[in-house]
RNA sequence: GGAGGGAUGGCAGAGCGGACGAAUGCACCGGUCUUGAAAACCGGCGUGGGGCGACUCACCGUGGGUUCAAAUCCCACUCCCUCCGCCA
């Protein structure tokens, strides 16, 4: 949620800075007016429930007093005050509602410095990296033997059963097998070994409350991209980031504490409603797959160095793996509601020769945690809210593709970098069993 | 799934209808004393909303209800503990 104080003292500037990302006006006005009309309510009814508390008050004192006479005079009136203020009360709850469920609605204000855009072809590319750039080789030419779709080779060598999944629970569920289910486990353990240094390694649940998904900004935005266990009120994690970004929810955390790192491997489900027969072959987009999520709590200042280590350990295993990517800063208009500034990565993969979203590195100023109300003891001895950073290091199901394209042999066998060999049972090569 | 017990400030723990936002202890932060520290003593010490402010309102697991008045009474739910059943 945005700051409401922030928006009735600069109107102007969130306006603005809410229209570079194509909320209009009226809909920040809408929630300024309700907003007004609230506190007047509010007003109104706190000011006849002291009424009615001063009454009560002089009740008790009438009857221990022994004045029957002027206690039962006073219950009468506070009888009566006390059904005004029901109504007033009431009224102002119906705003407050208003206010909640148009506020839940407004997406974050952008970074100053997230580059202006509608949609993701304003996103800026802001580097690129190959294997041997540093050396001065020129952007990578694919041979022709990896020029196969991950999803033939994949059925090629037996390690990836799309057939076998969508049997099991729909299109867009893949099955690995073998060597393919293999090298899954061995991506997860890699990355969380590497960012064993820093980041608290967890294991959460991999449903969430409604309540937790309402604090990341999913719910009740992205309510048709959620897969939901109804008759429980539980909700499948489209992320680590939902479950993250609750563990402290409603605590006030230490500076000294600052920043919390944390880094989770979990399934992550998405309905993927509304992309029916979009890039949605094979590995490209599908409802259910494994990341390695990093995520920090930190104060406003620790809030862009916290997003730049993220942004350059997920770099790191790119460059690992030895996989071309790019890094893209995305415009206003393609932001995530509750971020406020994005880097995507994307890799190259040869065989769909695609560039496939691996990464998304976000920051979310207070956005989130004004939801969840995670707060932290500033230096004063006020408490201000947190700001959260997270993103993925990496998504496996896209790296899978890319992996396997990208290191298609000659003779149709895959040969993967040596960094997962230990993670491998020291064996590399992917090949018909 | 069944039967009991519980949930109060950072922690422990009182309060069980009337000035209770809440005793007390510990912890913590100031100060006095001390060469310094400890002890002792004095003071402070939850969060949030509204208002320029005096001030006011809300919060005792959550949500409803009763009452002039609820931490306190009633109902439902959630979580924790003990026991039984089932179970990877």
């Amino acid at each position: 949620m945005i700051d409401l104080t922030l928006l009735r003292r600069e109107t102007e500037k969130v306006r603005h800075m809410l229209a570079r990302r194509g909320v209009s006006v009226e809909q920040v006005d809408e929630l300024l007016a309700l907003d007004i009309r609230h506190r007047e309510l509010l007003a109104r009814a706190e000011e006849i429930r002291a009424e009615v508390k001063e009454l009560s008050r002089l009740v008790g004192d009438a009857r221990r007093s022994g004045d029957t006479a002027r206690a039962d005079e006073l219950t009468a009136r506070s009888r009566e005050r006390g059904d005004e203020e029901r109504h007033a009360a009431a009224e102002a709850d119906t705003v407050a509602r208003e206010v909640r469920e148009l506020h839940l609605m407004i997406p974050n204000l952008p970074a100053d410095d997230a580059p202006d855009g509608r949609s993701e072809d304003d996103n800026v590319e802001i580097r690129q990296w190959w294997p041997g750039m540093d050396e001065g080789s020129p952007f990578p030419e694919f041979a022709e033997h990896q020029r196969v779709a991950h999803w033939d080779i994949g059925a090629e060598l037996g390690i990836l059963d799309l057939e076998a999944g969508a049997q099991l629970a729909g299109s867009m569920f893949p099955l690995y097998r073998g060597d393919g289910a293999r090298l899954l486990r061995a991506l997860t353990a890699f990355a969380l070994d590497a960012h064993f240094d820093a980041y608290e390694e967890i294991r959460p649940p991999s449903v969430a409350l409604t309540e937790t998904m309402m604090s990341t900004g999913h719910l009740p935005k992205s309510r048709d991209d959620m897969y939901a266990i109804e008759r429980d009120d539980l909700w499948a994690i489209p992320t680590a980031e939902v479950p993250l970004t609750s563990m402290h929810r409603g605590d006030i955390l230490a500076l000294e504490d600052l920043p919390i790192r944390m880094t989770a491997a979990t399934q992550c489900f998405r309905r993927e409603a509304g992309a029916a027969g979009r890039d949605t072959r094979g590995l490209l987009r599908v409802h259910e797959f494994e990341k390695v999520e990093l995520f920090a709590y930190c104060t406003p200042e620790q809030a862009i160095d916290e997003q730049m280590n993220i942004l350059s350990r997920a770099e790191q295993l790119l460059r690992a793996l030895a996989l071309p990517y790019r890094v893209l800063d995305l415009c206003c208009g393609d932001l995530g509601s509750a971020s406020a500034r994005t880097f995507d990565l994307e890799v190259l993969s040869p065989g769909v020769n695609r560039w496939l979203e691996v990464s998304s590195v976000s920051w979310f100023r207070d956005y989130q945690t004004r939801r969840a109300n995670v707060r932290y003891r500033t230096a004063e001895g006020t408490t201000a809210f947190t700001h959260t950073v997270n993103g993925s290091a990496l998504a496996w199901a896209r790296i899978w593709a890319a992996l396997v394209e990208t290191y298609r042999q000659p003779d149709g066998t895959v040969v993967l970098p040596d960094v997962l060999a230990p993670y491998l049972g020291g064996r590399t090569v992917l090949q018909r069993r």
